[in-house]
DNA sequence: CTTGGGGCATTTTTT
DNA sequence: ATGCCCCAAG
């Protein structure tokens, strides 16, 4: 038997040996799922499955990045590298390019963000002077959103009287109409949405039975991590593409369901063993992660739940301290007490940055704890909320690179024909819009045909729609022959995008070019990343769709070593020795949107349950009496899920002497109710006091059972960055090689390396994963 | 056509 | 507190 099977535990070792077939992993938090999975490919390639046959799914980029590197270290890069891993809409984004034609689509189809899909649902509204505050847009796409995840198209809505009589009742009786409209707008823009990225490939599989033939041959083996979350428009994709061979293994755990919201159906979990033939089941519920006491805290607050697999959740670690509840006066002091607590526990404990996450239930939360973090000079990162390329200046200038790769994408047009301004205005806009309508054509198209068409725009006006026709197709002949990052620089150049930003002279507008510069030179890593791909073209619809589908948490980069700031929603997946969970009040953690169904706050619970089982050693949970909520301060009541913590593992903790007095800390406020409460708390008979600070020894053993991940790489690239000329390297692609000069500095640092069968090449050290030799 | 100011709604979670 | 929309003036 292989090495590396050894390694596992018998409840983990089952599903990774049993070859074909169907089977549902029932993986409680932290019981190395992952491992499971990325030995179960590397276990059946390793029997001979060609890479080519396998297909893996999983939740981010990320992960499906980490698992493809572990799998090639066990068999090697050049057999990983075939592997289609990766998530449902980067896979089926792929899919689709290669199947466009075939659904009338152009094979560079744009992908349109949410943003895009809100705004045009906006215009589609103001088009047909519908009253938009009955017709609110955000509701109208999450409505049509929810459509498609249930595969609901236009004409399955039309046949519905009850959707149609929903809709009705809701006052919004012509939603139908602004739904055919929405769609039919995307597919004259080549532009597909999120939601369609799965809908279209059901479409494809099932309208053309020799594609769903030909996909169903070539993935052969298909694994599906975090299977709670997948949607119906999912599952159906999942059940057509496995319906031949039935070797289908699905990961996930019905207590970590967290995406219902979305379109997540727990069902799929729950009703996995009808779906296919003779369906193994097995169970992981060893815990390597975490303390007893966490262990046991998530286990008696998701006991609340009635709708669950049954599955005991346990670990042989150490009991560990309990967990802390805190009570604070209001945000503010909330984040001041994070601050000095996580700042104590790093230096008590020799802990780094790293270590720590604080986790909350909305992105407005992360403010009060930014703020503290900062005062106390502690490195953070915030993952989620507005992230990069989010933002407006970057938006804009990707808006750009969107039209030059598809003229027809409406929504990146209308960004841009006008900024920065070069008069052509609402009017024109609105004129053009029209006639695209009524002639059936995309704006651009109109604006290539102005002369034969009436269009009401005066002459000016049209000299200079002609011109910015005439400098897109500039840049889509330097598209043809340059690569992305000089393709960017002349668009933020030429276009006068730049200038624009600089006329502004605030921080902020400091701050944006920034931001741009930022955006470059991420565009120069990629296209150095494409270089070292053999097959790769370098080109910039390659890079618009990582843009469109990475997530905040993908682009992170393990050794930055700062403590951590995000949404328990992104936290899925992760862990970290100290956690701390913070505004745990009613209304806020449970959401007040969510208390109206048993099912939402048991959602609602899961997500806390997911929050708790992230925290390795300690987690601390707080809640604050009053919080500025909606620029208004308002009272708070401790969250319920705090009270349904059992009580032997958690502790309601005054706060340390050395911290009394201080600003963060009214004495005052920890009279009588926490009394009460820490009497309640006596310890019960037979189970051990609380340690409030871990032993060495058990801090020692603690870290044992933590997967080195980052560690060992965040080493090499230490190494890597201190390269000298005439060093002997070896890369992974390029095989061995000598380092003939260096440039840059730090994260910017290059080396240009001979290499002795790939040639001369520059590589950013950051990026190129090179092997130091000598 | 552009700019600026005032009024108003807005906060749940995300690929 | 912030960001978006609309309207009026230049």
């Amino acid at each position: 038997m292989n090495k590396f099977i050894e390694g596992l535990n018998e409840a983990q070792r089952a599903p990774v040996l049993q070859k074909d077939g169907a089977m549902i992993v029932i993986a409680g938090a932290g019981s190395g799922k992952t491992r499971v999975l990325t030995f179960r490919i590397a276990h059946l390639m390793q029997q001979g499955v060609d890479p080519f046959n396998i297909l893996a799914l999983t939740f981010t980029n990320k992960a499906a990045r980490e698992m493809k590197a572990r799998i090639a270290k066990i068999v090697g890069a050049s057999e990983a590298k075939n592997l289609w891993m990766g998530t449902f809409h980067s896979i089926f984004a792929r899919l689709l390019r290669i199947e466009a034609d075939k659904l009338g689509y152009p094979s560079n189809f744009t992908i349109y963000d949410s943003e895009d899909s809100q705004r045009l649902i906006r215009t589609i509204i103001k088009e047909k002077n519908l009253d938009k505050d009955i017709y609110k847009y955000k509701q109208v796409f999450s409505r049509i959103s929810s459509f498609k995840n249930s595969l609901i198209t236009v004409k399955a809505y039309y046949a519905n009287p009850d959707l149609q009589e929903a809709d009705a009742m809701a006052k919004r009786p012509r939603l139908g109409e602004i739904y055919d409209e929405y769609v039919k707008r995307c597919f004259k823009a080549g532009a597909m949405d999120f939601d369609d990225l799965l809908l279209k490939t059901n479409e494809l599989l099932t309208r053309f039975p020799r594609v769903l033939a030909k996909y169903q041959d070539r993935f052969r083996y298909i694994l599906v991590d975090e299977y709670q979350d997948t949607n119906h428009s999912q599952y159906l994709i999942v059940r057509a593409l496995s319906d031949k061979f039935q070797n289908i293994c699905v990961v996930g755990d019905d207590a970590q369901s967290i995406y219902a919201f979305r379109g997540a159906n727990i069902n799929n979990i729950l009703n996995f063993q009808k779906d296919y033939e003779d369906v193994k089941t097995y169970r992981l519920e060893q815990n390597y992660r975490s303390t007893k006491n966490i262990v046991n805290a998530a286990n008696s607050v998701i006991d609340k739940n009635k709708v669950k697999l049954e599955k005991v959740v346990w670990t042989d670690n150490d009991d560990g301290p309990k967990i802390q509840v805190n009570r604070l006066l209001n945000d503010g002091e909330e984040g001041r007490f994070v601050a000095s607590s996580i700042f104590e526990n790093r230096m008590n404990n020799h802990l780094s940055n790293g270590d720590f996450a604080v986790l909350y239930r909305t992105n407005a939360q992360s403010r009060a704890i930014e703020d503290a973090l900062r005062k106390r000079d502690i490195p953070y990162r915030i993952y989620g909320g507005t992230s990069f390329y989010q933002r407006k200046e970057i938006k804009d200038v990707l808006a750009y690179l969107r039209v030059i790769v598809n003229p027809n994408d409406e929504e990146a047009l209308k960004r841009i024909i006008n900024y920065p301004a070069r008069g052509i205005g609402a009017t024109t806009l609105d004129r053009l819009i029209l006639a695209a309508n009524s002639y059936d054509k995309s704006i651009f198209q109109i604006i290539e045909h102005l002369h034969e068409l009436n269009t009401g725009i005066n002459s000016r006006t049209r000299g200079k729609l002609t011109q910015f026709a005439t400098m897109i197709k500039s840049f889509q002949v330097t598209a043809k022959n340059s690569d992305a990052f000089v393709l960017t620089e002349m668009v933020a150049k030429k276009t006068g995008l730049v200038q624009e930003l600089k006329k502004d002279g605030t921080p902020e507008g400091v701050a944006r070019i920034e931001n741009v510069e930022e955006l470059l030179n991420g565009l120069k890593d990629f296209v150095e990343e494409q270089k070292e791909l053999a097959d790769a073209t370098g080109n910039i619809s390659e890079f618009l769709e990582d843009v469109a589908l990475a997530t905040d948490l993908d682009n992170a980069t393990d050794d930055e070593n700062k403590v951590a700031l995000m949404t328990i929603h992104l936290a899925k997946g992760l862990e970290f020795p100290y956690v701390y969970i913070v505004g745990l009040e009613e209304d806020l953690f449970p959401s007040g949107m969510s208390m109206n169904t048993r099912s939402e706050l048991e959602e609602e619970r899961r997500l806390f349950y997911v929050a708790l089982t992230r925290a390795e050693q300690k987690a601390y949970l707080t809640y604050t009496l009053s919080r500025y909520r909606w620029g208004k301060l308002i009272d708070a009541e401790p969250s319920r899920f705090i009270e349904e913590i059992d009580e032997q593992y958690k502790e309601y903790l005054m706060p340390p002497d050395e911290l009394r007095g201080n600003s963060f800390v009214n004495p005052d406020l920890f009279g009588e109710v926490d009394k009460s409460k820490l009497r309640q708390n006596k310890p019960t008979p037979g189970v051990p006091p609380p340690a409030h600070k871990p032993s060495e020894e058990q801090l020692r053993k603690l870290r044992k059972i933590r997967p080195q991940n980052s560690q060992s790489t965040a080493k090499i690239d230490k190494e890597v960055l201190q390269l000298e000329v005439g060093a002997a390297v070896e890369h992974l692609r390029f095989g061995r090689g000598k380092v003939v000069g260096l440039e840059g500095v730090g994260q910017d640092k290059k080396a240009e390396i001979n290499f002795e069968n790939g040639g001369l090449k520059k590589l950013l050290l950051r990026f190129a994963k090179l092997k130091i030799l000598s």
